[in-house]
Formats: C-alpha cells, sequence, structure tokens
DNA sequence: CAATATATCTGACTATAGTCAGGGAATGGC
DNA sequence: GCCATTCCCTGACTATAGTCAGATATATTG
C-alpha cells in the first residue's frame, strides 16, 4: 500500500480537481458560486448572517455585499430578527429564492449522478461508502474542542439534542432540567468548564465539569452528534475535560450515566474510569464511575 | 443509511470545503494556487506545454501567461523540445524552481499531516484507506473511452506499459513486437480500432481491435493502469471495443490471452466469452476465446 | 505546393473572490 | 450609566483566475 502522506495528496489532488471542475460547471453556471453556497446555506428555515459567517468562514464585508447582491436579485430578504439580539440580522429566503434553491437542489444532485452513474452499481455503493467514510472522518479531524459557556448558543444547541436523545433512548423518557442561574453557574469557571467540540462551522458535541467536592469534580452533559459516533470524538472531548479538570486541580473524577447508554458505558471503561458505588440520587443513573488523574493515563487511548 | 445522492452532496460540501481552506492555507501563501500546482505539473522531468494544458485543462493562453509568471521568477524555463514537433514547448524547472517544488512538496506533506494528524492511528487508517478508494474510484467514474491512433502518444504511452508488465509476468518473459506501419494500421479504421482510456487528462487503459476474417473480429492490447484495477474500468473498455465492433459489422470476437492474466481470464469468462481451441500460433498464448455478438449480451454486467 | 490545422504566444478585457479600515447601533460587564 | 465589544454595514482597494481575439511559426494532408 502506498504511504499515508502519499494517499492524502493524491486524494487532494483528485478531488479538488474533479469536484472543482463539476461543482463550476453544474453551480457556477447561473450565479457565481458562493452566491449558489450562500443561498444553499440560507435554506428554508433562514438564517442569522452571524451564524452564516461563522459556517462559511467569509469576512463580514464580503458577506454583507454578496447578501445586498442576492437582494437586489429578490432572492433573499434580511430582516431584525423578531426575539433576540437586536445588533443581529436575519436572512430569509423570498419565495423566487425558495424556487431558485430548488434548481440548485436540482443541479448538485445532478452533479452527484454524475459522479456515481458512470459506475456498475458495486462500484457505486463502494464509492458511495467510502465518500460517507471521508465525510465522516474529516468532519473528526477538523474537530476543535474550545470552552464555552454553558448559555452560549453552540452549548444550548448541543443540549438541546442530548435532552432529546436521553428522552428517546431512556427507557423511562427524560425531563430537561430547568436551566436556572444556578445550573448554568456550575459549569462555568472557576469551578466549572463547558466545552464545546465544533466542526466546519457547526457544534458537533459538548461534555461538562463540576465541582463536586475537595478535589473531586463531575462529568456532565457529555454528547456526540450521532452521525460523527465512531469517530473518536468522544474521547477527545473526554480528554479535553480531563486536561481542564487537572487544571482546576480536580485529583479525582467522577460520573454516572445510564444503563441505555452503552456507547458512553464503552468510552468510560476504556478510558481508565472504574466503577463505584452509588455516589448520588440521580434516579435516571445505574453505573456511577471514578477516575483518578494522579495515576498516569496508560490506557486512555485505543 | 443515507441516500446515495445525500452522501454524495454532503461528500461534496465538506470535502471542497476543508479542502479548499487548507490548500489556501498550506500551499496558496507564496505564490497564487495555480503556479504552485502548475510547478507541481512540470515536475523534475519537466513537460511539453501542450501536455501541461490537457492535464490542467487551462486556457492556452492563461497558461502562457502562467508560465512567463514562472519564468520572470527564475522558477521554469520554457526551450524548443531536443526533438520532436517544434511547435510544441518544454518546460523544465531551473534549480530555483526545484528548490521551490521541494518545498511546496514539504508544505503538502504538511497539509496531509494536518488532515491525519488530530485522529488516533485507528482513525486515521481507516480515512486514508476511505481516501485510497475514493480517490481510485473517481478516477473510474472520471474515465472516458476515446477513439485514437495506435500512433499517437496516449496509446503508445499504454502500450509501452503494456509490453512492460508482459515482460515481468510472463513467465518466460516478452519480446515487444517491433512497431510497424503494418501493425500501426491493423488497429486503424477503416477495419480496426484503437481506443484508449482517459481520466482526468491521463491515459489510464486501452484496449485494440484488428481485422481476422469475414465477420470476424480480434481483440488486442487490452491493458488498464494497475493502480485502477478492479474499478470496471476493463469492463467497460471491453464494452466499447465491442461496440466499435458491432460498427464494423464483425459478427465473432475472439482474443487469446496468457495463462499468467488472471485478472483478464476473469473478465472474458464473466463477459461472455467462452474457451476454444487454439486459433493462431501466438507463442504467448494459453487461452482462446470466443464471443458471438448476434447473441442478446446477458452476462456482461457484474 | 497550397490549404488547413495545431501549438504557442500577446494584448485587451472580465469575473470572481476576496481584504481592510472604519462607522453606527445594540449589547454585556462592571 | 459608562465602556469595551459585537454585529452588520459601506467604501475603497487588490488578487486571482480566468476569457477571447487574433498573430506567428510549424506540421500535416492531399
Amino acid at each position: 500500500m502506498a504511504s499515508t502522506l502519499a494517499t492524502v495528496r493524491s486524494f487532494n489532488r483528485t478531488v479538488t480537481q474533479r469536484l472543482g471542475v463539476l461543482n463550476e460547471k453544474y453551480l457556477g453556471r447561473a450565479a457565481p458560486l458562493v452566491e449558489s453556497r450562500l443561498l444553499f446555506e440560507v435554506g428554508t428555515h433562514g438564517v442569522l448572517v452571524r451564524d452564516l459567517r461563522a459556517r462559511m468562514a467569509l469576512d463580514s464585508g464580503f458577506l454583507s455585499r454578496l447578501l445586498r447582491a442576492l437582494e437586489a436579485k429578490r432572492l433573499v430578504r434580511t430582516t431584525r430578527p423578531p426575539a433576540g439580539d437586536a445588533r443581529t440580522r436575519l436572512v430569509q429566503l423570498t419565495v423566487k429564492g425558495r424556487r431558485e434553491l430548488r434548481r440548485i437542489d436540482g443541479l448538485s444532485d445532478a452533479l452527484a449522478k454524475s459522479l456515481v452513474s458512470p459506475l456498475s452499481k458495486y462500484q457505486a455503493d463502494r464509492l458511495v461508502t467510502a465518500m460517507g467514510e471521508v465525510d465522516r472522518l474529516l468532519h473528526a479531524s477538523a474537530v476543535e474542542i474550545t470552552e464555552t459557556a454553558a448559555a452560549g448558543p453552540e452549548a444550548q444547541w448541543c443540549l438541546k439534542r442530548y435532552y432529546d436523545e436521553l428522552a428517546v433512548r431512556f427507557p423511562d423518557g427524560f425531563r430537561r432540567p430547568a436551566r436556572t442561574i444556578a445550573t448554568t453557574r456550575e459549569f462555568a469557571p472557576p469551578t466549572g468548564r463547558f466545552l464545546v467540540a465544533q466542526s466546519l462551522g457547526n457544534p458537533v458535541g459538548c461534555g461538562a465539569l463540576r465541582h463536586l467536592g475537595e478535589g473531586v469534580g463531575e462529568i456532565k452533559r457529555m454528547w456526540v452528534l450521532p452521525e460523527l459516533r465512531g469517530t473518536g470524538i468522544s474521547r477527545r472531548l473526554l480528554a479535553a475535560i480531563e486536561h481542564s479538570a487537572r487544571d482546576l486541580k480536580v485529583r479525582t473524577i467522577r460520573l454516572d450515566t445510564n444503563d441505555s447508554l452503552v456507547e458512553a458505558l464503552q468510552l468510560y471503561r476504556s478510558s481508565g474510569y472504574h466503577e463505584i458505588a452509588r455516589y448520588n440520587d440521580n434516579p435516571y443513573a445505574q453505573h456511577w464511575f471514578e477516575k483518578d488523574l494522579d495515576v498516569p493515563a496508560a490506557t486512555m487511548r485505543s
């Protein structure tokens, strides 16, 4: 087999060339490519300009100008958001914009078909499977873990997904805890941390640490986007939380979890956590774990 | 699993965004991206401007200007080729250009590392494997089969690789046949055909048809680039040759092959060819096949 | 040898994709 | 309530990546 670097470099060249040409051919025909991508990112529901900028990583002046151009073509309108931060602006598609988006969707499908259709069914399946794998792992490799406020938009987005998932997976359901100032504060410095994993501009996971007692911290709210599970993100989140814990002079980390969260159980067991007796009265917990941070972490990497 | 089109579209978006940013960051720093790619394509051995244009699919005026820019920076020099077509020009790297290429190589490696290094060894292996698969299958999907002259540069390139491979694989070696006007002509219209498969500007396979007798054609020179075997290209080449054969009113196709060419044997057997008695005195052949083109082709696709 | 085609080049022009500085309005932290 | 910061905007400017119409020299074909 060719070396890792040679394979990645060849992939980079092939894909950049092939997709570059095809995107230009299919999507860059009617409008400049950025405008098409922008229209796509705005989507049917609309977005805040701020989120657009984060996701597309564009200069704010440039983005403004692009929006003005799309407005001039009557494809989008920007309004003050009905609630919330009055500095931000909400971009939405007009009726004409929605029509244009459908057209772009059709072109995107045609592009995708043109990649797959020359192949036999067997080869096409292999290509699509490999593309899915590359997609997932590129997202995983682009993950950046940052400390944020639990009340921030990325954190709240993750938490909503987290709670929704618990409600589905716990056998007896799950009642989302009330968001009080106290619960927000416990995951904030100086005694706590809230970490969010982001990839290509989107939140894809979270995890939090709070103070339990002298030298003892507790991990809460560990969650990873289901589509990206199995790519090592939770392991990196866990390592990042443990790193924060050391900063906070935590020597022992505890956590509890539910029987139904099998990936989590597997993660903790393989990351040096050992099961201990019940240490709290969490009605949703059936397992309690502990890890001593002083112990050299020998079993942490798979 | 998500639908084919959705997966391909997501792949397109993720990869375009991620690689776009990284290429810009790593390779687009010192010089514009095209110049770096151009330098890479020129490579240590030099190329004809014509081949550069084919491979990079650039406007000839634009390419000229890029070459002038690189010449102004003393990175390349263009000269009359020592032999052959005096209209063409040969581009070669200067000493300084070679140094710059090494620098770009280093940056490409750094880019590749940055994609892989955040992942665990296990995930990295999976990513690299999937990238290799996508690379191969994208090449396969981009294949275009065209009729050319057997004396043309693409055909000759393929034939050289073909003969070299036979010399290695045949147990008793292989002596390349002399290229006479007669052998070149037999694969040309009106009674023969020479087909070349090209992908992203490079030849990746060939196959030829010649006249054997009344209503009988013979397939010769079937070859596919080893790196791309197993992606269905040979099957498409074979189908294209059969299509040409029908044009030429050929009703029966014959071919011979060597014991050691196991992929070829497998290909012919699974494409409706059945083994027949020796019909020629080819010293390198141990198997002779025949297919009747009038028979509806039921077993042609895998 | 004439006619046609090919390979490269130059000049003139355009489209796309930005960057950067700075300003007005709203917000959050103290 | 002040001050720094954030969000979005405009104006001015630049870099990159082309396109297109010829001109010139060489090859190829009949």
